[in-house]
RNA sequence: CGGAAUGUAGCUCAGCUUGGUAGAGCGCUGCGUUCGGGACGCAGAGGUCGCAGGUUCAACUCCUGUCAUUCCGACCA
């Protein structure tokens, strides 16, 4: 492609609405245009990498035995009425009513399939023995995102792979699962992209039944934990903390709690600065209202409640932080000054709660707070457990390794479903022995667009994005320095014709500008390989030829250049 | 949804405090010079100052409302 007859709209300076490296990039690259908060044009350049992308998925998928279909995005309504999703997805599910004749029908816009599929396998499978079976598509889903921000790593519309399969066995799941999972490592793998396998929240099987893929980054948005020692990694939510005391500190000295006055100091940070002691002094007391019953959850001052591990610990469907009213019910004072001591509802108190040998919390009186508390002396728990998120430096729970944590963007997400859809929407088969039994599903989702982004987030310098080979716009930059020249001009054409010729996808900057814009614009746009025909190396008869991270270019004679490029290409791809 | 900020030329921003004919740099158009890391000269084009209302002789500037975008937080099958 010729630079003057596409459309690359760089841009010199950095756009006052983008503040993530990528954001930034992808804007001046003249990769995306935004159209409004949460939806983005793919200008050419873009929209070739994301193709590229895209092709790669198809590949590994496709190697893993997943078929390929098409589903609409446009889905009745009523198919999240069914599954429970409409309320569960709430706002995030985009809905609105059209009028068809007389009637009002109402849509969603599908925000995943597994509804529009498992609805459809549930009409066509019947039989054993038509499975196992996994179905993928590549397409574009709506969720409409409270917050979208980030540029093109979090919005309202975005390209997704998401891959379905139908078994009629826990072992025929594991080894579909198994196979996704590799699949999901190779394509990030020739993606080159920086990745991170971890445990992630399992839902109904548990086990090892869910993992999320991440891309390590600074402005990632979410929490990863992991062991440089045993390589551990999970879920900030997920991961255990790997503490496991059950019995309270020793402490024979204990006195009698102390009542401190804390006027209007209903905060951690508040009463921690007032009374000057350290926030791991305190106890924080969280009232929640599990299905129906109010329960106190106790965690370290600075730590924070895991509500999935509350739920798990209390063997509770519902649980919800208790309002104003309840707490107040509950505790006799105004939020922020619950405490264990005196509490008459039940007590879950996490593990490290136990080890604080002289607390301070609140004293279940308004403005009042209690110092010299001893948990086993002045208050017992009812059930004590993990309860709350790990954070760094917690014991690794595998090898007892410290724990560190990273930010990381969460590009793929592998689940065993197991049966809700199925059961919901009655996709079932027939054994061998005539016996129904719902269909046990999994599904598998690669952020296809958002892939695009993590790559530009961490394949970047201070001059601009740094492709890897296999999803760049192109292979091949080709810069004449002066387009004017004739001799100039007609050896980056031949070079031109040969590349292509090769199969490789080459752009060649014609356009009729200096050479140092073409350089900061060749920088900016990042291909990874650039050959600069200028009238100066053309005298000793030698064009460059330069990665994108090189420093120094190759001097390369003419005749030799694309050979040179080729083997070159291709000494990375097979690395 | 809570908190904060910003909307002025295609882009980055000044002007607003103290109301009085709309500004700069870059980009764009034409001509000329230049041509190995975002050149230079000359001449130009381009904005109902987000929108609506109010105050005023007069509003980019003050007031009210509204919309949009961004950031922090809550939320995220």
């Amino acid at each position: 492609m010729r630079w003057t007859q596409t459309f690359i709209p760089t841009l010199r300076e950095v756009p006052s609405d983008a503040e993530v490296p990528s954001h930034q990039l992808m804007l001046r690259a003249g990769l995306i245009r935004q159209l409004m908060a949460g939806a983005y044009t793919w200008l050419p350049l873009g929209w070739r990498a994301v193709r590229k992308t895209a092709q790669i998925i198809r590949e590994e998928m496709d190697r893993a035995g997943a078929i390929e279909l098409s589903m609409p995005a446009l889905q009745p309504l009523d198919l999240f009425e069914r599954t429970g999703r409409k309320d569960a997805f709430g706002d995030v599910l985009f809905q609105f009513e059209a009028r068809r004749g007389d009637r009002r029908l109402q849509f969603a816009l599908g925000p995943t399939h597994e509804e529009v599929i498992t609805d459809l396998i549930s009409r066509e499978i019947h039989s054993y023995r038509q499975l196992p079976l996994t179905l993928y598509q590549i397409q574009t889903k709506f969720r409409n995102e409270e917050r979208p921000r980030f540029g093109v790593l979090r919005t309202s519309e975005f390209l997704m792979k998401d891959a379905y399969s139908f078994s009629t066995s826990l072992e025929q799941l594991n080894d579909i699962y198994d196979a996704m999972y590799d699949a999901y490592c190779r394509v990030f793998d020739r993606c080159g992209l920086e990745y991170l396998p971890v445990e992630a929240e399992s839902g109904p099987i548990g086990g090892d039944a869910s993992h999320e893929f991440m891309a390590p980054a600074p402005n990632g948005e979410d929490f990863v934990v992991r062991c440089a020692a045993c390589g551990y990694a999970a879920n900030q939510e997920r991961a255990d903390t790997g503490r496991t005391a059950t019995a309270p500190a020793e402490n024979d000295a204990a006195t009698d709690p102390r009542v401190v006055d804390t006027p209007d100091a209903g905060s951690i940070e508040a009463v921690s600065s007032l009374l000057n002691a350290d926030p791991s002094q305190f106890i924080k007391t969280l009232i929640y209202e599990a299905d129906e019953e109010p329960v106190a959850v106790l965690v370290r001052g600075d730590h924070e409640a895991n509500e999935g591990k509350i739920r798990r610990i209390l063997n509770v469907s519902r649980l919800n932080l208790a309002d104003d009213a309840l707490v107040e019910r509950v505790t006799g004072a105004a939020v922020g000054f619950a405490g264990p001591v005196g509490l008459s509802c039940r007590i879950v108190a996490d593990f490290d709660v136990l080890t604080i040998p002289s607390a301070v919390t609140g004293a279940n009186r308004t403005d009042q707070h209690l110092t010299d508390v001893v948990p086993g002396v002045h208050f017992n728990p009812d059930l004590t457990g993990d309860v709350r998120n790990a954070v760094a430096d917690d014991p690794c729970p595998k090898c007892g390794q410290p724990l560190e944590t990273v930010h990381g963007i969460e590009v793929g997400h592998v689940f065993k479903l197991g049966t809700k859809y199925s059961e919901a929407l009655n996709a079932v088969y027939l054994d061998s022995a005539e016996k129904k039994h719902p269909i046990i599903m999994g599904c598998y989702g690669i952020g296809v667009t958002r892939v695009v982004a993590a790559v530009v987030e961490t394949c970047h310098d201070e001059n601009g994005i740094i492709w890897p080979d296999a999803i760049a716009p192109y292979t091949v930059h080709i810069i004449p320095l002066n387009v004017t020249d004739e001799s100039v001009m007609q050896t980056a054409e031949t070079l031109y014709d040969q590349l292509i010729r090769q199969g490789i996808d080459v752009l060649m900057d014609d356009r009729d500008q200096r050479p140092g814009f073409k350089f900061k614009d060749a920088d900016l746009i990042g291909l990874p390989y650039r050959l600069i025909v200028g009238g100066r190396g053309l005298k000793d008869g030698i064009v460059e030829f330069r990665h994108r991270s090189q420093p120094e270019a190759d001097r390369v004679p003419v005749a030799d250049a694309v050979s040179h490029a080729v083997s070159r290409i291709a000494a990375a791809a097979s690395r």
